[in-house]
DNA sequence: TCAAAAGTGTTGACTCTACACCCATGT
DNA sequence: ACATGGGTGTAGAGTCAACACTTTTGA
């Protein structure tokens, strides 16, 4: 800050885009805000970031008063921030926006201090007209987007299960979440295949019809190598 | 924000990572700073966020201060947010950190208004205990580590080029930035098979000693089918 | 004619998709 | 027995690294 010109005051909150996966689709935790603006409009979970806390303390702290989870099973990054002069009718508010994925059995509804916090599926609140507060709707698209890429490079599809999982329990995330579905036979190859992406319990069995399956716990891995690809998308035929 | 905590109050500042290639080098543009805290080390550009722009805004008004670059061939976007408590001693400033990547020969050293901006080679200062102002190491880590992988996926190279380049100049940057050898066959191969690009200018000449050269410039993809992958790092041998 | 850089062809190793097939359980 | 889901084998298509080889210029 070479030529410094005084600080101007803003204040800082920190959002939340929690997901998890439940019957095969990609699950967004909203609360109902019971105040202006925006009263009665869905929002995404959030609050003013305190005195002596850091950006993912405050987000962290966020999380689990509204899901009760602490950072165990959890995976939780920052996402974007977002600082739009007119984003809010109070006045200049920037929005550390967190990227959240929980598992489902995890999180009983809401262990919740809002009085109205619930699990909504993401896809019609992207395509519809069902209007969040503030820019909530850009912000959950942009870590809908973002989960669905790390999900190639990245072993965080495991924070979705409940910690011992099954292979066909991970490919549902995946095709949830893709929107896609996928060769059991090549998934289960693919990801025990790749290093570090998850390991054995040894605990071999669980009922869920059929032959039972052996029970796995992530890996060590941060990245993948090989990624595992999403099928490429039908290109629109020439014209 | 259901259970509304009184919004506590902090400065917002910008902060940039600006990249180019030179001789064959990653650099980034620092200051050194004037005034204290920390008089006399260098620091990333950056300045507070003014009572009417979006960050987006003051980014780029900070990069046009510093290197006289303005939106058309830079590539500029949102890194991450920095707001530990104790960053800055002045008191709680948050630092929205973005990454520039801008052509060589466009920046004239500097247009800046700074007393002393520089070019300074990446490497050393993430090796060495040449100590940055703030945590401005650690930002300039991440965003080092973000054009890498980038260059992956993405047609970014581009950016560092002056817009009619050759296949070989934009190998460069790739050998620059990721730290490696590529084969030319190869890569050109890659390159030109890639949909979306680079486009052939027709305008084909351009002296360097040898054969001439095709001129291109930045095809319309936003990411690239197939990746450009980096080489796999030697593992460490075995114990 | 030679050096230097641009660009093409080819080959073997690897990877991925698709699908036939076998395995282990509940009813 | 047989339906249901878990898991393995294998062949054809595609991709990639390595490198021999050709093209086009300046000196």
């Amino acid at each position: 800050m070479p030529a410094m010109e005084s600080p101007f005051i803003i204040a800082v909150a920190v959002d939340l885009v929690i997901l998890t996966v439940h019957d095969g689709a990609l699950e967004v935790l909203l609360v109902t805000r019971g105040i202006e603006p925006h009263r009665g409009r869905l929002a995404l979970p959030g609050g003013f970031v305190l005195p002596d806390e850091d950006l993912a303390g405050a987000a962290s702290r966020e999380l689990a008063e509204e899901t009760g989870l602490t950072g165990l099973t959890v995976h939780l990054e920052q996402l974007a921030t977002y600082g739009h002069p007119g984003r809010d009718p109070r006045g200049r508010v920037v929005a550390v926006a967190h990227l959240a994925l929980v598992p489902n059995a995890g999180t009983p509804v809401a262990g919740s201090d809002a009085a109205d916090a619930r699990w909504y599926r993401a896809e019609p609140l992207l395509q519809g007209r069902n209007r969040l507060a503030f820019d909530h709707r850009r912000i959950l698209a942009d870590g809908v987007d973002r989960a669905r890429a790390k999900l190639e490079y990245s072993p965080l599809a495991a924070a979705f299960c409940p910690p011992p999982f099954t292979i066909a329990e991970l490919r549902r995330v995946y095709e949830a979440v893709w929107g896609t579905t996928l060769d059991p036979r090549n998934f289960h190859r693919k990801v025990t295949g790749t290093p570090g992406f998850v390991e054995p319990t040894g605990a071999t069995t669980n009922r869920q019809g059929g032959r039972p399956a052996q029970l796995y716990r992530r890996g060590s891995a941060t990245v993948l190598h090989p990624a595992m690809l999403r099928p490429a998308e039908a290109a629109p035929p020439a014209p």
